[in-house]
DNA sequence: TATGAATGAGGTTTCATTCAT
DNA sequence: TATGAATGAAACCTCATTCAT
């Protein structure tokens, strides 16, 4: 391994270092208290270095979705190249959702932070471009999978890629909307039997007949 | 009318017109880029005024949220008094759902941003005791419904709750995910066909049968 | 009573309600922190009231200052007019102060504000001439005091005005200190005690032999 | 020396650099009309600057009383360490207090402001901390006089605490109010006269016989 | 590359004061 | 005279970002 290359890894290292401290104070304070300075404190570097990573808050926050939506992407596509019916497959698809889940469940507040529109001015097009890819890359590989249940006689016979979005939908919707229940009532984490239930529900109202 | 009758209403048409006010300028720019200066002037009104009707600029925010769940509430419950079927009941509150959408497509990120945790904190008890009761009564509505619905022997046997929960949720997910998906990659709007392709598939997964 | 001396007289009567309104709540607040708003509903009435009867915040708390000013004065020179000794005379200011102490300790906090150099320029001049007159009443009554003591040869032969300073100012100090050191400490109010202390060292000390 | 002294030092230069420029702008506007923005330009830094330095307004106009109770502590312990009668010891503190006046005439209203209730609240504990230690050192050693002349028959046998406090408090009071009838009346500056004959009187009268 | 002190724009909020009723 | 809703200036303070070292 030449010099660069070790270069460049570092590089990627010390990226992955400040991303780690960013998600634990964004999930903490979400993303306006969050501030730089706490950040930098919690990777160990000073606010200024954050700045030779990232180009401004913004993107530094965008870059914890890309990570998840990479990992997301990945994880389906891993399920799609299984050997198994789709009907297995999309009961699959809730063993990925609640790994995501339980890697950080504060991440698809993120996610949902990204896609509130006041969110997408700043970003650079660089970083546009690989949230469109990775999204593109998770929710093309559900469509596959409902595509081929529906030539296969296996799903009723809608828009796949609107049964995609509901799939997809439905599960950030009851990610949020549970762990929203959660905060303001104090009750238990109910994300994971509702996420279950709501995946009977849906592949079901999925097949055909 | 008297004196003071008259004053109340004054006051209470004030309170709206600065809400409608608030609404057009955190739709436009959401919550952190909006000003209360900017809404201020969108309302022909001074920045002090403002607080004479709202704590400060979270409460007022939240105030948006809390019209629109009354509304939702209100509607719902409507549905629920019908005298249809409990499948007719689920079918309608695709209706209910889709009227407030366009009432304003971009108050569901208001919702949304009011549960993001970040936020709980500034709230008076007194505005988050209204979230709570109107929360809780669009919610149990829906609830009530699905009770029936086990009741009669329609639906499958599972926690009414956690079906209420999966309704909701999706449909606050789809909406905010095609919403997304809109804004980022210029497409149609597909919100109302995926939400309707949602309740017949959510519908069906809801079958006993 | 003509109509005009009734309405005369009720305005002052107005007037002193509001000082009272005033007093309590600058003494809890301070003058920074004490609001218009506050002292109105104190005083039972409506803001812009207060400005039918004050210029201004400033002139509002400085009349609590002419109005103890005015009393304090009166008092000493009930004194002065006493036929008893220079000796006994400087004794009983002891009562006098001990006796306004009492009225509202906080009203020498106001007496300092005022003196404090921040406040004089907002005056009115008619306000500032008040506080001058009643300001050399006291004052000048003291001193007269002592001018006796100098001249039946009972004090020390120092300038009156300088002897009457201390007089004045020591008092003054003692209420402040022993009642900041009150404040830090969560002491005893040694504010009676401390005065008659130096009372007694400052009489011994103003005899001559 | 290291960089990191180096940088300590800076630092603490920096802060006496505010401290100075905060002294200049209150003493000419008082505590309220005095804004951050100006003392920031005096001291020829960016009002953000002022708050790595100093939590808040409040503190900033604090650490001005702390500067000069720790130099009046000092003072005062140095009179106290002499080798000189207890009568001689109290004179000097005449001395002292002149040697304060002339450094800040202005100070001394900062440390009533201290002491005015109002402001005790937003203070962080390390600052009234430090405020309860400098003023217990400044006052101790003023006791430890008046007891030590008591012990020696010298004095009369009061309490010391009281007599140190009407030590105290007298100066204090002297040189606000003699300051004040300067600033009402544009009389001359009589604070020194004044303060020298109380001492006279004072210390007359504390003497046993 | 890393630092971290300094910046300074700009936001929220308060509240003395006004004025139409 | 009394009201009290509305004003709007102005202050404090934060914090993303920069840049000399």
């Amino acid at each position: 391994m030449g010099i660069y290359e070790r270069k460049q890894r570092e590089k990627e290292q010390r990226k992955i270092e400040i991303i780690n401290a960013a998600r634990t104070v964004f999930s903490n304070k979400g993303f306006n208290s969050a501030t730089m300075e706490e950040i930098a404190s919690q990777a160990e570097l000073s606010p200024g270095t954050l700045y030779l990573y990232f180009k401004n808050k913004e993107e530094l926050h965008t870059s914890l979705s890309i990570e998840i939506l990479k990992h997301l992407a990945d994880e389906i596509q891993t399920v799609v190249n299984k050997n198994i019916s789709v009907e297995e497959k999309i009961e699959s698809f809730y063993d990925v959702f609640i790994d995501v889940y339980n890697y950080d469940p504060n991440i698809l507040i993120n996610l949902f932070h990204l896609q509130s529109g006041e969110t997408l001015q700043n970003l650079s097009d660089e970083v546009l471009q690989q949230i469109k890819t990775y999204s593109a890359m998770a929710h093309g590989a559900i469509i596959d999978v409902v595509k081929q249940g529906i030539e296969q006689g296996a799903f009723i016979d809608e828009h796949p890629v609107a049964l995609a979005d509901i799939i997809w939908a439905s599960y950030s919707g009851i990610v949020l909307w549970v762990d929203s229940k959660r905060l303001l009532n104090n009750q238990k984490d109910f994300v994971k039997s509702t996420l279950k239930t709501a995946f009977k529900i849906i592949g079901k109202g999925l097949k055909k007949k």
